[in-house]
DNA sequence: CATTAAAAAGCAATCGATTGTTTTAATTTA
DNA sequence: TAAATTAAAACAATCGATTGCTTTTTAATG
């Protein structure tokens, strides 16, 4: 098994009496081969099973078509998606994805980017993982001439191409729309105020009340509820208060609505009478909870293709600087039950 | 940006007046090399900032510690729980993966077969599209020299590695449980029968009905009813019949579970008590509608830990013959509130 | 028919790391 | 101190494909 030898472009070329070369060129349709000798070597390619050593090719060539993904988890719905949005693209150009999940930890993070780095692929793309506060890593990508491309959670310090979502913006939009659906005392759930992404949809929090003239409470302001379990328990406490909110924005996830979702039922709080609940990322789930729960769908897949296509533009522009470049892809808010108070 | 050149042994060895050779040797630690001299190599490799060309490496080694994977859908949960197992066990050995998704396309499932062999990937990690009824391609791949690996949805007439699920049992343990039950009609949504685990469900689900005395009634079992909408409609047939079902085993997903329940819900046909559900897969959302879905849970990500190891072990065998081995999991059935019929 | 231009094929270096073999240097033994 | 042994480093070929350059062959032109 182990020790089938491969065809090779020399095997081809020995049994034509040709020169490895012009086999090479032949398998490659340069036109300084003559047409027939060009299908002869095409042929006895096929008959011998022979397939390029890619290997091989990047080694010359330079460069490896490959395009390295680092995610917290593959398994998470939005980041799946976000795969599966630039495989869609890069897979037309010939490019292969390799994946990598840092598991929400930066010593494994570390360990990923080195390897790919080794690797030598084209491109990094990646979203960092929770515990990142450090990017000695990720300089170091640049520092090896890698094209580097950070999606949703960005390090805001490095000057990198990023695609991220308008985090500020939508979480304001979700806001005003339950202000503007009667409730009064909307509480946050914040994730950790680390990533950037947790950090802006508080901001966009904010902003609401404030333009909406509502006080800011603090007590209404949960910290670190980013699962389902830490949502529930905040949830507990919040409703627990001698004045409790009226609805909750559950800005970390989907799983953290549910949570709250559960909770509310539990305590016999009518959703969305007397609570209203938002959470975020459209999960298919959100759907189906009864009642259906109000969120904010992130264009996953889009985003993968976004990411996708920015590295293929950037790398036409061989010559020129690499600038900077921020793409901000506005989230939709997906009104459901769960903040249909009127 | 893309023309900074890397630095590489021949430049740590010009720096130190020292041979490439010796430099190669210090980095992979030989015991040939004076330690005083490797150490002095390491420390000049971190200053220069050097990291292994890895294609260089692996064309002169002859392999590439790299794993390719081959699945219908990225991000689909279970697929994507596979994945992340695999990853799991595949990263601790310094292997990398390169995924792609045949978007249940045969054609381009061929096509990602194609790229893995020229990227001479070490193994090939695969679960087969809905349309693929041709084996050429996976052939192909054995014919050089890869090793082949069939998950979930595998070719049974290529005798490779397999890791499967066993569909036959599990789905017979299901319909056994909803005929303790009580429900006495049970209904079959198939997936298309060109694929095995569609078929080993589906003679599950009659064996079922067999040892427990009950006819096989023809209008009861529907074909390709395999996405959601697909078993919407289904079921608004089913529950029209002048003897409906009192229980439908929508084995192809818990996506069709839901379509029959919101179809039920939608007829006012109670679940349980009228209409008894069992869906496939245990997708998150199982638990949370209401009432909660009975389903099967796959181990999905132990499964990709096991195909992960499945290579591993057999890479060990150098010498000695490939001999086809299958690997059965056994899927565990989940009771909820969907089958609760009592 | 000789000369020139163009086409086709061959030659050889290269990408970067690895590894079997040889040479040199250092150490040990007689 | 010379010979033998061992340790360390150097040399050179190799993995397979690519590509600039040279040579050979063929076709075209005057």
């Amino acid at each position: 098994m182990r020790s089938k030898k491969r065809t090779t472009i020399y095997d081809i070329a020995e049994k034509l009496n040709l020169n490895p070369s012009s086999v090479s060129r032949a398998l490659n349709n340069s036109s300084s081969v003559n047409d027939a000798t060009k299908k002869l070597i095409l042929k006895t390619a096929k008959e011998l099973n022979y397939t390029r050593n890619t290997l091989a090719s990047n080694l010359r060539k330079g460069h490896s078509k490959t395009i390295g993904v680092v995610v917290p988890r593959i398994n998470q719905n939005f980041f799946s998606n976000v795969i599966a949005g630039i495989e869609d693209a890069t897979y037309k150009q010939g490019y292969n994805l390799v994946i990598c999940q840092s598991n929400e930890l930066y010593e494994k993070e570390v360990q990923c980017v080195n390897t790919l780095i080794n690797q030598h692929v084209d491109c990094v793309v990646i979203s960092i993982s929770v515990e990142t506060t450090d990017h000695k890593h990720l300089q170091n990508i640049l520092d090896h001439g890698i094209q580097l491309i950070q999606f949703d959670r960005v390090a805001d310090e490095l000057e990198t191409l990023k695609v991220t979502n308008d985090n500020e913006q939508s979480s304001f939009e979700a806001v005003c729309h339950m202000i503007k659906q009667g409730y009064k005392r909307v509480a946050l759930l914040e994730g950790p105020q680390k990533l950037n992404i947790f950090r802006q949809r508080k901001n966009g929090y904010l902003r609401a009340l404030e333009e909406n003239g509502l006080p800011v409470i603090q007590e209404l302001m949960i910290e670190n509820a980013w699962t389902k379990e830490l949502s529930a328990n905040a949830t507990r406490q919040l409703l627990s208060l001698p004045q409790p909110p009226d609805a909750i924005f559950a800005s970390t996830s989907d799983f953290s609505a549910l949570g709250v979702l559960e909770v509310a039922t539990a305590m016999t709080v009518k959703v969305p009478e007397e609570l209203g609940i938002c959470g975020y990322s459209n999960e298919d789930f959100t759907e189906i909870t009864s009642p259906s729960i109000t969120t904010i769908d992130q264009f996953s897949f889009y985003m993968g293709k976004t990411v996708a296509n920015l590295y293929f533009q950037e790398m036409e522009n061989t010559d020129t600087m690499v600038v900077p470049k921020i793409i901000s892809i506005k989230p939709k808010l997906i009104t459901r039950s769960s903040t249909q108070k009127s």
